[in-house]
RNA sequence: AGACACGUAGCUCAGUUGGUUAGAGCGCCGCCUUGACAUGGCGGAGGUCGGCGGUUCGAGCCCGCCCGUGUCUACCA
């Protein structure tokens, strides 16, 4: 046979995944397949912007779920002829990261240390941890963090390559790498210079434990249990109110009294001052439309800082600073009777604050209230200064997200992006971006519109990059704020903790006169917000970057639509007036089966190699390519399932299509050019679906063709023709149509179930179309249909599928096998469905095993319909 | 409390701009086995498309109200 076939004994009986899955990922890194060409321009390249997957504990099937999806898109744009940026990062930077490297090795962290370049650590041993932790620097710090991460980015790295991801490797980075560093504090040198970034020293969001800020983005509400606390204020010059307050340890933070002006029963107040119970300080009464007449008594106290409201009631009304929290959550020692803490018996106040200095927020309230029954704390000598028992209510309280202890408003000196002023501009670049599913686009416009702080980017820790800034020290060693030294951008990436800045010495650091060092690190989204940048190296390579920015695509999932993809645009706004991306693509979660969404915290993870390793990675993709863009999905494994039948089918309909042999020839029979014809449709429609991101609608529509058009009929159909020996043309129509079909259903299946096609790529169409790997070969299209002619009927397939299954059926109902021959068979047609069949008849007939049949017209049967008039089954199965 | 999404067969999900008796896979029941594949094939049962009302010649799809689920946002006196 000129020919090349298949030899299906050379091939193995079943298809041994994890086999392949290692032999073909070999092959492709081998080859370089997913390598990015920047040769290639603009037009010609795909840049899809991935997320980073937090290094700190394991991947679960729900990310293989998402990041498969944006893969698939990958692939298809590959196969399309585009030069793929497809770059993979590790976000090892962040607090998870911090505390494990502390208890590992068993150290802390110092900024204001210089590096230990002898500093040679192991992993901590249970005698090590019982005497007090070692403190290192910064820089030794940073690199325990990276030894730490490395083991699970081995391990990411080792299941995104089993699951196939098609990342280009030479791209890994890690957002704690130097690069990343570097664009991080760029960033933030080009923000300083266009007047985007400010540092404030007012109260802002403050988590006690971590005891760092926090910005809007990472707060989470949560309800709790509390108590209405009422408490009798006295008025100065005489009279009593009482106002309800759920923070009664805070009663010595009290700065003031508000009320509605509206509200009757305080009328007389407004102007007047009021002395608190137990401390005794007198505090101004006003009145302010923010105060609820319906809530507690309508009338409450103002505390430094009970909550947001206070902080504007403070600001607003220009209220006294009086700070009793401290930083680490416990009661600061303050001093009443100062000018700060007035105190009309400062003794008293004096002796009561005693009662719960040096204690936790919870400890206090306790004790407080304890002496808040005490008659001797009134301020009115009406009695006990509690009127009631606390009424136990249920309120949302602010968490930091990762945090245990509601979130504190403390003045702390941070670094802010000024965001609050450009919603406008930040909606804009969202109506720029085609959003998949289209409603996600409403996440990011609520979020804006309802941004209610600039974005805190500096955070109290370690394992982060270095805000790059540095301070100079007056005469009395004091930090003049005021005058910021940026570090210079050609010098990025540093620590200003350990590096001097230009025009001073190291020995100047801490003196009178020289500088000091900012201590906190960058928000963790600080730097993940310019994965684009960090992609396309901004700044620094001009022409990289105007290849490869705005990337094409963001795959990100819908929870962090207000971090990442937020931050992301807001980067981009303010960098370049650019959107970041064209495009971005929402995944949905994985819910458990009780619909629960899959997370670590809850428990109810599914580790994904074990599924891998029992239905194969391709059976893993199946499912995820099954699901569409933002649904959420509940995880149900007959997916699973389903996707490895697929493979399985694919694997021995392709071995046996293979097998048939014959000389070349043109595909000339009827049959032939309309499955072709059908064949053809399906190519435009799955490309049509893929163009819109519906990997989805283009999988079914491939797998529906594949078992329903090809498995099931037309392979039944001309595979008798295939091996027919009187009927040379015929049989190489038959065999070129199979080989066609095959290479353009491989193709099609490509993205989705990468392994299985490579496998039957190589065995018959690696070497013939010039290409070593199916995902480097051209997406099928008109190129694969050239010259082939149009059937006489584009319906004439569709007829003899009809006949055939109606035969099929016949035989079922005679409880005979569909091989059993075929006696005699009487069928009738419509005039116009019968002349469509005459020319496929003897493909049905052959099929059917019938050697004599008549085909009767009547015009009374629909269009499309084949009567079986009479029809008789051979006892038994012929000998072979 | 608002916003968004979802609610279709026992389960997981399709249903493209409203158009004949509403689909797939799994599961269930029955049948078929020398013909590439039992990881197969054929057939069957199973749905008042969450509810009510409206628009229309015609509604799973459009509109209104309600119920349920989920998510996001808001809510610390």
């Amino acid at each position: 046979m000129a020919r090349a076939t298949l030899d299906p004994d050379k091939l193995p009986k079943h298809f041994d995944s994890a086999e392949a899955e290692r032999r073909w990922d070999a092959h492709w890194q081998q080859l370089g397949v997913y390598h990015y060409d920047p040769s290639r321009p603009r037009a010609e390249t795909w840049v899809v912007d991935t997320p980073p997957p937090t290094t700190s504990g394991t991947l679960h099937i729900g990310h293989v779920f998402s990041y498969t999806q944006t893969d698939i898109v990958t692939r298809y744009q590959r196969m399309r002829g585009k030069s793929v940026y497809y770059p993979m990062g590790w976000d090892d930077n962040g607090v998870p990261t911090e505390r494990r490297t502390q208890n590992l090795f068993h150290v802390r962290c110092n900024p204001e240390l210089p590096r230990d370049p002898s500093l040679a650590l192991e992993p901590a041993n249970a005698k090590q941890k019982s005497n007090p932790p070692r403190v290192i620097s910064r820089p030794d710090f940073i690199d325990l963090c990276a030894r730490v991460t490395a083991e699970d980015e081995k391990a990411f790295l080792a299941l995104w390559r089993r699951v196939g991801l098609s990342v280009d490797w030479r791209t890994e980075y890690a957002t704690i790498d130097e690069r990343s560093r570097r664009m991080a504090q760029l960033s933030f040198w080009d923000l300083f210079q266009k007047g985007h970034v400010y540092q404030s020293d007012a109260p802002f969001m403050w988590d006690v434990d971590f005891q760092m800020a926090v910005a809007q983005a990472e707060v989470e509400d949560k309800l709790r249990p509390g108590a209405y606390h009422d408490l009798e204020f006295a008025v100065e010059g005489g009279g009593a109110f009482t106002i309800s307050t759920t923070r009664p340890e805070l009663l010595g933070a009290c700065v003031g009294v508000t009320a509605h002006p509206s509200d009757t029963r305080h009328q007389g107040l407004f102007g007047k001052r009021a002395i608190t119970p137990l401390f005794r300080a007198p505090v101004p009464i006003f009145a302010s439309e923010k105060a609820d007449p319906e809530k507690g008594t309508g009338i409450l106290m103002v505390c430094t800082f009970g909550d947001q409201a206070d902080v504007e009631w403070w600001r607003d009304h220009k209220l006294a600073l009086r700070q009793v929290l401290g930083k680490n959550g416990r009661m600061a020692p303050v001093t009443f009777g100062s000018e700060a803490f007035p105190s009309l018996d400062a003794d008293a106040a004096n002796r009561a604050y005693a009662e719960i200095s040096g204690r936790n927020l919870k400890q206090a309230r306790t004790r407080i209230v304890e002496l808040l029954r005490d008659p001797a704390a009134s301020a009115t000598g009406n009695g006990a200064p509690l009127v009631r028992e606390p009424q136990p209510i249920e309120h949302a309280v602010k968490f930091y997200e990762k945090g245990d202890s509601p979130l504190e408003f403390l003045p702390t000196r941070q670094w802010f992006v000024r965001l609050l002023d450009k919603k406008e501009a930040l909606l804009a670049k969202g109506a720029e971006i085609q959003w998949h599913p289209e409603h996600m686009r409403k996440r990011y416009e609520d979020w804006t519109r309802n941004l209610a702080f600039d974005w805190c980017i500096s955070r109290q820790r370690y394992f982060g990059v270095p805000i790059p800034v540095w301070y100079p020290l007056d005469a009395a060693g004091l930090p003049d704020y005021s005058r910021t030294i940026v570090a210079d951008p050609n010098r990025l990436p540093i620590d200003p903790m350990t590096d001097a800045p230009v025009g001073y010495q190291e020995s100047q650091r801490g003196q009178p006169n020289g500088f000091s060092g900012e201590a906190d690190v960058f928000d963790t989204w600080f730097t993940s917000s310019l994965t684009p940048q960090i992609a396309s190296r901004w700044r620094l390579e001009p022409e990289r970057h105007a290849r490869l920015f705005p990337a094409d695509l963001r795959a990100q999932a819908h929870d962090i639509i207000r971090t990442w993809a937020f931050y992301t645009i807001a980067k981009a706004l303010l960098h370049e007036n650019s959107v970041p991306w064209r495009q971005i693509a929402i995944s949905g979660w994985i819910l458990d089966p009780d619909r629960k969404k899959m997370s670590k915290s809850i428990g109810n993870v599914v580790t994904p190699i074990e599924p891998i390793e029992k239905f194969g990675a391709d059976a893993i993709r199946y499912w995820s390519g099954s699901a569409r863009l933002g649904a959420d999905t509940a995880l149900d494994e007959n997916v699973f399932k389903v996707g490895k039948r697929l493979v399985t089918k694919l694997f021995n309909a392709s071995k046996f299509a293979l097998a048939q042999s014959a000389e070349p020839g043109p595909i000339s029979t009827e049959l032939d050019r309309a499955f072709v014809g059908e064949l053809r449709e399906l190519v435009a429609h799955c490309s049509a679906a893929y163009e819109k991101l519906d990997y989805a609608r283009a999988l079914e529509l491939t797998e529906s063709f594949f078992w329903k058009r090809f498995t099931d009929t037309y392979l039944e159909l001309a595979k008798a023709r295939a091996r027919c020996e009187s009927d040379a043309a015929g049989r190489a129509s038959a065999v070129t149509t199979l080989r066609l079909a095959l290479s353009v259903l491989v193709r099609l299946f490509a993205p989705v179930l990468p392994y299985i096609s490579e496998e039957i790529w190589s065995w018959a169409f690696a070497d013939e179309i010039g290409r070593a790997s199916v995902h480097a070969a051209a997406w099928p299209g008109a190129a694969d249909f050239s010259g082939i002619a149009a059937p006489a009927d584009a319906a004439s397939f569709d007829a003899a599928v009809a006949c055939f299954l109606a035969i099929n059926k016949a035989k079922a109902d005679a409880n005979v096998s569909a091989g059993r021959e075929t006696l005699r068979l009487a069928l009738a047609a419509a005039p116009a469905t019968r002349a469509r069949l005459a020319p496929v008849m003897s493909d049905v007939l052959l099929a059917a095993r019938c050697a004599e049949h008549t085909l009767a017209e009547d015009a009374t049967l629909e269009l499309g319909t084949i009567a079986i008039r009479d029809a008789l089954f051979a006892e038994r199965a012929v000998e072979a």
